[in-house]
DNA sequence: ATCCATGT
DNA sequence: CAGGCAGA
DNA sequence: TCTGCCTGGAACATGGAT
């Protein structure tokens, strides 16, 4: 058993224990270790195998959590998960991500109702039953259904990086079957769309066959869908990942490929070519029209070639001028993660960040970046301990100071600066001044009615120290909408202030979608691409972030961190 | 006005 | 629930 | 060195119910 999957055990009890109104240290305490092990280095497993060791060297895990794990690994749960969940249907922790449903108002439905589903919940709402209870009234009922029509939207959906880990996993089980050439997942994931719906692996080699059949023993399958010669389906782990396993012959891999990457909309235009030019596209491979011979189909490129285009980067295949461009070889040389030459946001310690400034500076020299920023919180969010003027000060000439050693990695004091709703920054002007380089987020007042976001944002921007919006449309993929504001009438007002938009590279957000990035990019938006890290192994999210730069058409001369040291720095150098 | 649960 | 501290 | 007792809590604003 993973760490991953026994962190998740203990915040799923964590969870139920705050819907059963436990005591709050305790729950706290759940949550701390689950957060420690998920990110600690050594498998617990091993751990708790070795004689000579104890898990409770580990901070914040004591006599009781230690027998615990324990349990968790020999049997998948702990005593006090399996007493909650006799007492409240598994279905509560959805209702956690119901907005407007907390813990108490979760534990107040199920002592007045009998419910198990999303749907009864629904009903509930639509009956207007749930206004009867106390402290619950008809504007909660609104916002839950709403909430409700969210969460049925995007169940069935996974976030890239869920998928990205899930295929490297099996990809890695299947290689050793052992007479494989090449496993590659195609479909959306690669495509590097934000949210991937299922995962399609191609397989080929002299023993590709041989690999359905570990597939399906593989020990996180949990449903079998279907299995055949050559393509099994089935639901991973628990969270019920649909897989496709195809087995296919050498010589139509290529075809394959393009076939399954997608996307639907970039095969239709492509087939369409096909059939003009006098051939017909499959699966299978490329073939002649009159007489049925093979003309591609062992690579992509054998088949792009044929139909007289460059070989298109999944990224682009959405059938929004990729082919056209590819065809008149103009194709923009897209942005690569080797371009990025340093991570430009990512909090510490100081703030709400878990390692401290040298820990993070130190993992991201071993990235190979030749230079960081460390962008704290700024005092408006308080409950981070965010930085006031004097703090933010002390911290440039302590960054500063840093900077005289050589350490081989430069730093940059940044902060991302809170943007208060009426669109002032969270601190004085002459305290950013101090910085090298300051990101102005939005944190809070998401709702606010578009106009008035919007001259938010733009008053934002009149800043003179700011030189990045950070994460600028708020989303939160499969939680919380992008709040809604004049985007062109922001990039152009940023593009007249040297303004730079970011894309987030943190799964959960992956802010600026590839769309966005491009329309920006066209009205002559420069961006950022930067993990907002706050751990160290969060640095490796970058690819992320450039893949979504990619899906925006990006190429290095987009990106400000591909610069070298030295004109980053005089680029964002105030005047 | 006050108090609570939620969310950031 | 963990961790620290007092008192044994 | 062990046992038992005590403390700790990321702050605040908001929207809505009463």
């Amino acid at each position: 058993m993973e760490n991953k999957e026994i962190a998740r055990v203990l915040w799923e009890t964590a969870d139920l224990m705050e819907i059963a109104g436990e005591d709050s240290f305790r729950i706290r305490s759940y949550r701390n270790s689950a957060t420690s092990i998920e990110g600690y280095p050594e498998r617990i497993i091993d751990i708790l195998k070795d004689e000579n060791r104890k898990v409770t060297e580990i901070p914040g895990i004591g006599k009781r959590l230690a027998s615990v794990l324990q349990e968790i690994v020999d049997r998948g749960s702990c005593e006090r998960r399996d007493e909650l969940l006799k007492k409240f249907p598994p279905t509560a922790l959805e209702f956690l991500k119901i907005q407007g449903l907390g813990p108490k108002g979760i534990a107040l439905i199920f002592e007045h109702h009998q419910i198990t589903t999303m749907d009864e919940l629904e009903q509930l709402c639509k009956d207007e039953k749930l206004r009867l209870l106390p402290r619950m009234g008809a504007k909660l009922e609104e916002k839950v259904l709403r909430s409700i029509a969210q969460y049925k939207m995007r169940t069935g959906r996974f976030l890239l990086s869920f998928a990205h880990e899930a295929a490297e996993e099996l990809k890695k089980y299947l290689a050793e079957t052992g007479g494989v050439e090449e496993i590659t997942a195609a479909g959306s994931l690669r495509r590097g769309k934000e949210t991937v719906g299922d995962l399609d692996l191609l397989v080929t080699g002299p023993n590709a066959t041989e690999v359905l059949e570990r597939f399906v023993a593989y020990p996180r399958v949990h449903e079998i869908l279907g299995r055949g010669a050559n393509k099994a389906s089935a639901k991973v782990g628990r969270e019920g990942l649909q897989v496709d396993v195809r087995a296919l012959p050498r010589e139509s891999y290529g075809a394959a490929m393009q076939y399954f990457t997608g996307s639907k909309e970039h095969n239709v235009a492509v087939r369409t070519r096909a059939v003009k030019m006098g051939f017909k596209l499959s699966e299978y491979g490329l073939f002649r029209a009159d007489n049925d011979t093979r003309v591609a189909g062992e690579s992509e490129q054998e088949v792009y070639d044929a139909l007289g285009l460059a070989w298109i980067p999944p990224e682009l295949r959405e059938n929004s001028g990729e082919i056209e461009a590819a065809g008149e070889g103009r194709l923009p040389e897209l942005i690569e993660l080797k371009h990025i030459r340093g991570d430009i946001h990512m909090h510490t310690t100081e703030t709400d960040g878990r390692a401290s400034l040298e820990e993070m500076a130190e993992a991201a020299k071993n990235l190979g970046y030749e230079y960081v920023a460390i962008t704290d919180h700024s005092k408006a969010i308080a409950m981070a301990n965010g930085l006031d003027e004097t703090r933010a000060v002390a911290f440039a000439r302590q960054v500063r100071e840093l900077n005289r050693q050589d350490r081989g990695i430069r730093i940059f004091s940044g902060l991302e600066c809170d943007i208060l709703k009426d669109g002032a920054l969270d601190l004085a002007n002459d305290a950013l001044a101090e910085l090298d380089l300051v990101i102005g987020s939005v944190h809070s007042h998401m709702n606010l009615e578009p106009a008035e976001m919007t001259d938010r944002l733009l008053r934002a921007l009149e800043c003179p120290s700011l030189r990045v919006l950070g994460h600028p449309t708020g989303r939160l993929l499969m939680q919380r909408e992008p709040f809604s504001f004049d985007f062109d009438r922001v990039v152009m007002e940023a593009v007249k202030r040297g303004v730079h938009f970011e894309i987030n590279a943190s799964p959960e957000r992956l802010d600026l979608n590839g769309n966005l990035v491009r329309s920006a990019k066209q009205r002559g938006a420069k961006f950022t691409v930067s993990t907002d890290a706050h751990h160290p192994k969060h640095l490796h999210n970058m690819w992320y972030g450039v893949v979504t730069a990619r899906r925006g058409w990006l190429g290095p001369a987009d990106v400000l961190n591909t610069l070298p040291a030295e004109r980053f720095r005089n680029a964002i150098r105030h005047n």
